[in-house]
DNA sequence: CATGAATGAGCCTTCATTCAT
DNA sequence: TATGAATGAAGGCTCATTCAT
């Protein structure tokens, strides 16, 4: 388990402060290398390395590789979060339902392109998909996800813009498989595939099923 | 490369039928192996061993571990292709384009769950998302799905069950990566995910956007 | 040890003839593949494959690798021995004695330069130092390059051309172990070492000492 | 590339005494193999269990096999430069040129024969042939060979020992390979090739070429 | 004689983790 | 806390040789 620091409230003394530095100094330098190689393809060695301080100092502020990696995913997952709800607050409040939920998913996808990038996402996903490390449920995007696009689709039906019988639940679920089946899509056609245009034509396919007239 | 044996059609004596149990061995043992643990994190040496075989065998009989993953990548290929294609010839002719689409999607929600199964379809989405053992795109399970997707879109416009101003293209292609993207969620959601059940869904909020009525 | 073949005076049936081109193709192949590899980095599977033979063939003729080349040196040195006393019988035999042994040694440097070739030679030489593979003296081209140059020594002391007081023994030792080394030497610099053009030097060095004016 | 340690001034502690140590210990070790059975057939393995000390500790001083003998070529011909140097300073300022540069030559032999010694001498001239591990022509003996014997020759011709019209650098030229040439018979002659003898020999008959009398 | 599958010791190297300092 | 030398199991792969057919 990533061993928490700093849980106390002890005012940080100069050894806490350079404690926390060499967490950070190998927090950062791992995540820019799992980025560019993935998980299984860096090794602690190389953390280290670039990190620029000693292996013995890794195994201080992680129980383990596998530590390092949980610790990661959680960070990730929160600058997604923050991104999309953000821009769905700014929306303006006459904004059509379906034009708002056009507008998340692309929020969404250019979030995931520019800002964490391939190689992160596709780490995220090897991960998720080849070890255990799945992401916490009460920390990950998805169920934030869920409520915003919820609240898209029931403003949707109060305003008369979606059918009124449909399952929302249902709608609101294949929005956020689609979103990260789209995603995988891209990860293993990568740079073939633009993420922000196809989840784009996932509405287009999916809007008339549900619009009202 | 996998090492192509048997591709001329001389008699098989003793020496070339033990030859081909030897790779049968390796082969069975591989493909169980990977299924349970995933192709980076099972051996060679755990491969021979469970195969019963000695290590100069495998390499033998495959150039390399990787070249071993292709080779089980092909065949699980070909027996879902096998599987749906027969399926979609043996339906009646005058079942419903959009019956069709929902059975045929549920036919490989059937053999990717039942016949291939978790692991190995697993194993695969993660050779292909951490590694480059693309599955080659002519033999790849895509390019008939397309086809026959494709086909069923397109017999439900002539018979005047689909809107005829419709991009086939985009919905077919929509309809193979959405059927990718749910495979993915099951894998990372299993087994708390009914794939069959989500296609299903995935085709009731799909078919109102593109019938005619 | 390298298995004599066709030592006794039958007639070669067909079954003889075929064996003997077997072997034929794997000396070949491998005189081919030692050129350019080296001794120690060429495998039996290379050579067989390159020969076109199965590898139990391979043993059939030969009880080890080491034991080809010990087949191989024997056929260049017999090669270098043929060109040069060939060579030598052909001089006018007005040739002065200096100019005689200046041809002699610039036509076995054209020998082993254009002839036998860098790899080859590199390689013979590689066996000698690092193996046990020393060329059976009484193959070797020394003795009778000793012979051919002791004539030439003989010759020119006979002429006048040479001190009568020299040690020809010593004078022929040397020239003997001087081409050699300028052959190692030219091995180790290669490409950046003229061979034909130092064993000249290295004359124009010793010629003065032996001369009798 | 060898693994400098120690470069820093540091009082060294305990720690980085026993690093060294264990350094020494393989280093030594893989010398000694290295002398008796050549590079190419020394394994690792061998190395660390002749040392006491484990594989992954060879690979914490050593970034690989060839690695170390580069670091041991270095070693060995520095003493051979210091030796020579060392014997050439000391000679009494009235030898003659043509007895200086016996004694040198015959020094070198020395050295070679009784110092270094035959099978380490053969895997040095081995490696040379067989792998690209030049010795760094700038730290190579070679070097400070000619420069010594450039030394002696121009002495000689000041002297009025030498004839003045020589080309010195001709003549340094084939001292320097003559005496490799007769290391490298002595490698495969050993031992029935007596090294100081043969250098001694060579000078005799060199030398009345150049001499002015 | 010819074949080529089978063998298994051996190769060099990597790596997560431990521990004495 | 910080260090980095030490560890040794594990990894993928090569290769000379054997042997049943």
């Amino acid at each position: 388990m990533n061993k928490e620091k700093y849980t106390n409230k002890e005012k940080p003394n100069n050894r806490t402060i350079k404690s926390f530095e060499t967490r950070e100094k190998i927090y950062d330098a791992a995540s820019k290398l799992f980025k560019k190689y993935g998980f299984d393809h860096v090794s602690v060695d190389t953390i280290v390395e670039t990190a620029g301080v000693s292996k013995g100092s890794f195994y201080v502020h992680f129980d383990s590789k596998s530590s390092l990696i949980v610790a990661l995913s959680a960070d990730y997952v929160a600058q997604i979060d923050f991104d999309y709800k953000n821009y769905y607050e700014s929306l303006p409040s006459d904004t059509l339902a379906s034009e708002k939920l056009l507008l998340i998913v692309q929020k969404i996808a250019d979030t995931i392109t520019n800002v964490i990038g391939y190689d992160l996402i596709k780490s995220t996903y090897e991960a998720q998909i080849s070890r255990h490390v799945k992401i916490d449920a009460s920390l990950g995007y998805n169920r934030d996800l869920y409520l915003t696009i919820n609240k898209v689709i029931n403003l949707g039906i109060q305003q008369g813009e979606f059918k009124p019988d449909i399952s929302i639940d249902a709608v609101v679920n294949h929005c956020v498989i689609a979103i990260r089946g789209l995603t995988y899509e891209w990860c293993i056609r990568y740079p073939d595939f633009d993420l922000k245009d196809q989840v784009a034509k996932y509405l287009e396919i999916l809007l008339p099923g549900i619009n009202s007239k």
